[in-house]
Parts: C-alpha cells; sequence; structure tokens
DNA sequence: AATCGTAACATACCTGGGTATGTTTTATAC
DNA sequence: GTATAAAACATACCCAGGTATGTTACGATT
C-alpha cells in the first residue's frame, strides 16, 4: 500500500508541476487539460481521477500560501505593531506581481465560482494576524481605542482585498505598488489616535 | 433604415429579457444560449450577432445600474455631506440582495475575466460621487482634511467592494447588513478630523 | 428597376472542460 | 497462488460556448 500511495502522490506532483510550468508559459487559458496529459504521457482520466478540475490545480498551489504567510508573519514577531503592520501589508501586496495578473484572475474567479472554503483559509488567518497586530499597537498606544481592532482589520483587509481585485478586472493596469503605498500612508494616519 | 434599426433593436431587446427571466427562474448556468435562443425561435448566429458572449447579457443588464446610481445621488443632493455619504453608501449596499447572489457571482467573475472597461464606468462613477460628498464634507469641516478626498474615497470604495466579493465568496453566509452597518460607523469616526 | 452591399439572421462545425464507463495494475485475504 | 476489491489509470463520449461560413432580406445607388 506504501509504494502505491507515493507513486500516485508523484503523479500528482507532476500534473501540478507540469501544469503550472505550462501555465507560466502559455497562460492559464491556453492550455488545454489534454495538453498538461500528452506532456506527461498521461490521458483525462488520470487528470480528474487526481484533481476535479482544472482550476483545482490552482487553489492546491495556493494553499501552502496560507501557511507561508503565517511563516512570514512569524519571521517579524520582533518588530514594532506599525512597522510589523507595515511590513506583513506590503508581503501581501508584493505577492501581486505582474506576470502573476493572469493567474490571481483565474484564481479569484475559482473562489467567487466554487463554494470555496479555503478562501475563510487565508483570509481568515490574515485578518487574525491584522488583529494580533493591531490589537498589539492599541496596547502600545500607538493605534486607536476608539474602535475595536476586529473592525478596523476588517476594513483593512477589504479594502486590500478590494484594491487587488481592481487590480485584476483593470487587468493591471493600475500602479499597485503606488497605489497602495499611498493609501497605507492614509490609512496609518486613520489609525493613529484622534487626540494624538 | 429606420425600420430595421428599430426591428434589429427589438430583438437584441428580446434577447435581454427572455434571458434575463430565464436566468431568475432557473440560474445562470442552467440557462444554455441555445435555450434562450429557442425561446425566441432564434438560433445561436442571431445571439452570437447581438451579443458578444452569454456573459455580455449581464453586462447589458448592469449598466444602466451605474444611471440609477448617479440619479440617486441627485436625489438626496439637499441633505448634509455626512448624511449624504450613509445614503449613498447603503444604497449600494441595499443592492446586493440575498435572491441577487448568483447574479453578483456572475457579474464579478465577468468583470475579472473580461477586459472589462465598463466596471471603470459604473466604478468611477460610485468614486466620483464619494469624492464630492467628502470633499463637501471636509469644506464643511465634518471630515478631516489631513488626507485628500480622493484616497479617503478609494479606501471606502474599494472596502465595499471587497466585502461584496467577500460576499459572493463566502455564498452569502456573512450577513451583509450588520457587517456593513457595523464597519460603516468605524469609517465614519475614522473620516471625523482628529482634533475634534 | 436592376444591382450591389451590408445588416440580420441560419447552419454546420470546432473546441475544450467534464463525465461515464471501461481496463489494468496493485494490495490484501484466504 | 488465486480470488477479490479497490486504486490508478485509459477510452469514448457528452455538452455548451463560441466561430466560420453560409443565406436571406432590406436599404441605398445608379
Amino acid at each position: 500500500m506504501a509504494r502505491q500511495d507515493i507513486k500516485s502522490a508523484e503523479t500528482k506532483d507532476n500534473i501540478l508541476n507540469t501544469a503550472l510550468a505550462l501555465f507560466r508559459q502559455k497562460g492559464y487559458e491556453a492550455v488545454s487539460v489534454n495538453e498538461i496529459c500528452k506532456t506527461l504521457g498521461l490521458t483525462k482520466g488520470a487528470f480528474y481521477y487526481h484533481y476535479a478540475s482544472k482550476s483545482d490545480i490552482l487553489i492546491y498551489s495556493y494553499k501552502e500560501e496560507a501557511d507561508r504567510m503565517a511563516q512570514y508573519y512569524q519571521s517579524i514577531s520582533s518588530e514594532k505593531p506599525l512597522v510589523k503592520l507595515k511590513k506583513f501589508y506590503n508581503h501581501f501586496i508584493d505577492f501581486f506581481q505582474p506576470d502573476r495578473l493572469e493567474e490571481m484572475k483565474i484564481f479569484f474567479k475559482v473562489q467567487i465560482e466554487s463554494h470555496y472554503e479555503n478562501f475563510l483559509g487565508s483570509s481568515r488567518i490574515q485578518r487574525d494576524i491584522f488583529i494580533n497586530i493591531l490589537k498589539e499597537g492599541q496596547s502600545s498606544g500607538e493605534i486607536r481605542e476608539d474602535i475595536p481592532a476586529e473592525i478596523l482589520a476588517d476594513i483593512i483587509s477589504r479594502y486590500r482585498f478590494g484594491l487587488h481585485i481592481e487590480w485584476c478586472i483593470l487587468d493591471g493596469k493600475i500602479n499597485l505598488i503606488s497605489n497602495s503605498t499611498r493609501d497605507f500612508e492614509a490609512i496609518l494616519k486613520l489609525l493613529t489616535p484622534p487626540n494624538a
């Protein structure tokens, strides 16, 4: 049973890797499931045995992203709250590189069409981390306390979400970095205690 | 030439109406283009002569929405800035009713997949109106002036956008109204001048 | 009024995601 | 070792969106 499982996991991994390679090379839509299979010397039957759909591949490839996010948060745990907030926020923004535009489009579409609980995964982690940082900042007096950290976190993470989707819809025509840094400066101002 | 144009516009309108009726009745995905055509006694050729794609229908149906938005803004022009802001914001939220969930899902998907300039249309109108209201509030002293109205408008409209997409992805499982009113209270606090 | 071009459709076909149903290989049980 | 069941694939097919190419009807031009 062990040998079979290993081989099965291998082919599943092979499918994922060659598929992602082809996507980066020719674009998601331009690559058919048949092409992925032909490249590997397999057939559709094998593909749909391992993956529920073509877009399912992307879900698997991004599942690890949530973990990396949490790891990054660990790596900056010693920083001050506001610095931490900025670094963690920028880490999100940096993830959306121009060459990943089409990929991200598909990813958002997949999340919308499928009742995709995993969104809750990566998004909840993001939200929870924001809450932690904000609460920390509230205790240290750097962040206003008249609004609960949960609400502030929701506003910030939904803003980021909206910005990224806008970026996708507008085909990357808005400058993500400049928009983001500009708005984040404002957000930091909004977060400072009103009577400071 | 006039009579032909009228007839053409009629069929285009007929396609739109029966398609929307079928969508509401059976759901967008469950209705095929062939079914729409058969209902009207037409063929695919006619359909794709008038519309670029199946999803193109939804775009046309929402094009008027931007106009209605602007109209509503006119109707509340006499209100005070903060009241205006709240009313206009809520007008957006109210648009997303539970029975429109699937429709909105498709709509967002369509916007993402097609290089959809019309998003710029309805979204720019929304943003411009926000800017107007915020600027008005800044002159009257109700809204803080240390952040440009444009940036504040971007943050608010992107938050709203993110909230609505989150609502779609989570299949309407978050309470849109309560979330929205709760967060908007906070946003109003964030907008008040810091030294007030 | 005959011609000609184009708008408004119809027909036939392609394509690619997804499925239903085989067939083979592998592990386990006796 | 053989029977059995399920995993891991292969084959054949469906289906719906979209396209390429016809055909007809209408309006404009001479």
